[in-house]
DNA sequence: GCTCGTAAGTGAAACCTTTCAATACGTCAG
DNA sequence: CTGACGTATTGAAAGGTTTCACTTACGAGC
């Protein structure tokens, strides 16, 4: 910090070292071509000299919004969400705004606090992968600043959203699974309160009964958070269960879970798939590349960001907005261990 | 957005709606201990009415800063930054500061735009894991804002930083393949823009040297990037060479890039470690997971972050704050891709 | 009854930029 | 030579919050 002493420069300051009015600053800034070759060199030197940095503050205040947009993602360790942030980016490289990156850590209380500061801040707009997707807290940050539920969708058609549909995931992992003749299949993922979570269960519940199957030979392994450890953990606890009751395949509520639950199996000398078949959930590019090469519903990761960016842009710029549930239908890539 | 017609409530709709002068409002919002019990519930109950949100940018204008910290860093897909971040995240939580993540993608024009933007925002500090940390724009950036170097260090000492030590790095990589007897030995990263990647490929020399091999035994596959593709491309012009040309092992400047070729190999139905060792970098949780359990080098991630952070909330609230270069030693992990 | 002290509340000024109506100054057509 | 026009520049106002020196009200102490 080399500004000893003084404030830093502000436009005044640089008019006056110019020697001209402070308008004619702000022309140089917004509107060079108004300004004549002369005196904008002027400006220009009196800045460089006087290391004056824009005052973005000010600039918002006097604009009434900031040139930013913010997506708050539920885990930035997930690689599913950085490649949905990497759609995000794409479609809004070209506009002039900045993408901000928040992490929630599936924490509804941190989750707030960014709404209410990217809020406050007065952003373009939020994208959002909710903890809850039915907080009344989205309806109260949307009266003020237009927000797009990312990876997710609400009941009503209040927001905005670009998801895939989890329930239709659910059912495909399952349906994969019951084709390869598994009878007992257990569900890895939690916890409940997170949506995701809870329609991929049901998915997986609805394609277990179709089948015909006995509701008792779904089993629910809830897991603190869906996080590689996790999934190690419910390893140790699935491989606790009796041999008459343990389940021969298991359907995770994500790949991080399922690829922690091979890592184990691997470890405790399990076989996959011939002790027990895994499908995972997001296909992200690690899936391919795991010890066992993981079946996984493939979700359109960076267009799933890229048509939430679009909607948040239209909904920010566009008078006659209308709100729009754009759904993407997942599909299964069956790799190495579903195939015994 | 409720909010037909009229702008947003300020705080003078709000101190007419309850009958006070705007300086009770305020203090409501910063000292309610000096309001009393009576006034200060006519007044929150006025901003509920009214949907009162507070204006970010008047604030930070009139107090000369924001309440924000950021983030660039050169790439959200890479697990190594994510978990960095995350580092950054736990060491900041129980100051009131926002941390916001960007991402340069490894391109100086974006890194550029990201930190003119932040200081532009009057953020507390920037925390960075530059392109080229040799740039002349760090130094002009600095000029106003704290900022600190991640993962990167420079020789002056103009800076604060935490940062592993490369070359040490690149050494043990190579000094474990040369233990195993390896005397043709790739360097896979690229491009050498990249500083980290120049240091890592120059300790790989060093070992490579210092074990009285030829200097033409170390063969450079430079590629474009360091992600999971380009380790994949890479491969592919590894396989293409004569077999006795062909390096036995292969050092990757990150295990993205290490995973990547591991991926290929497996496709082509070459075997790791017995046609192709491979030694990765950081140690990300997928190198453990990986098809082949990768050996890697191990930096501490979440230490590197949280020991940049602190040192960037002491450089901007300490007035006595001395720069200070932090090292971390990084350590080698072996596991089964290079046991033969 | 008067003064003093405290607590509660007030309102103008400051923060810095952008905008826009107004001004100044040439130039050109008539 | 005048009037009209266009270009370059000006300066004041606005935007919302916080701060701080100030006023008011009220009860205690003498």
């Amino acid at each position: 910090m080399v500004q000893q002493g003084g404030r830093d420069a502000s436009v005044v300051d640089v008019a006056a070292a110019a020697g001209v009015s402070l308008g004619t600053v702000s022309n140089v800034l917004n509107r060079p071509d108004r300004v004549s070759p002369a005196t904008r060199a002027k400006v220009q030197a009196a800045m460089q000299e006087l290391g004056f940095v824009r005052n973005e503050s000010a600039r918002q205040l006097r604009a009434g919004h900031s040139r930013v947009i913010g997506y708050v993602m539920l885990d930035v360790s997930n690689p599913f969400f950085t490649d949905v942030a990497g759609g995000i980016d794409r479609a809004t490289a070209d506009s002039d705004l900045s993408l901000f990156l928040c992490t929630s850590d599936n924490d509804p209380r941190r989750e707030a606090a960014y709404l209410r500061n990217l809020q406050q801040q007065r952003v373009q707009g939020i994208l959002l992968t909710p903890v809850d997707a039915s907080s009344s807290l989205l309806d109260e940050i949307a009266r003020h600043t237009p927000l797009v539920i990312v990876d997710r969708t609400r009941d009503d058609d209040s927001f905005c959203s670009a998801a895939a549909d989890d329930v239709a995931g659910g059912r495909l992992a399952v349906e994969h699974l019951v084709e390869r003749g598994h009878t007992r299949i257990a569900f890895v993922g939690g916890p409940s309160s997170i949506g995701q979570v809870r329609d991929r269960h049901q998915g997986a519940r609805e394609a277990f009964r179709d089948a015909g199957l006995p509701d008792d030979g779904l089993v629910a392994i809830t897991t603190p958070g869906l996080t590689f450890a996790d999934g190690r953990e419910a390893g140790e606890r699935l491989a606790g269960l009796s041999e008459r009751r343990r389940p021969t395949a298991a359907f995770c509520a994500n790949d991080l879970v399922a690829l922690g639950l091979l890592q184990h199996m691997t470890e405790i000398g399990r076989r996959v798939p011939e002790d027990l078949a895994i499908v995972g959930f997001d296909d992200i590019d690690f899936a391919a590349a795991a010890a066992v090469p993981l079946t996984s519903v493939r979700q359109p990761r960076g267009s799933l960001g890229r048509a939430a960016a679009e909607l948040l842009l239209d909904e920010a710029t566009n008078p006659a907005h209308r709100h729009q549930q754009i759904t993407f239908t997942p599909d299964l890539v069956a790799r190495r261990s579903t195939q015994n």
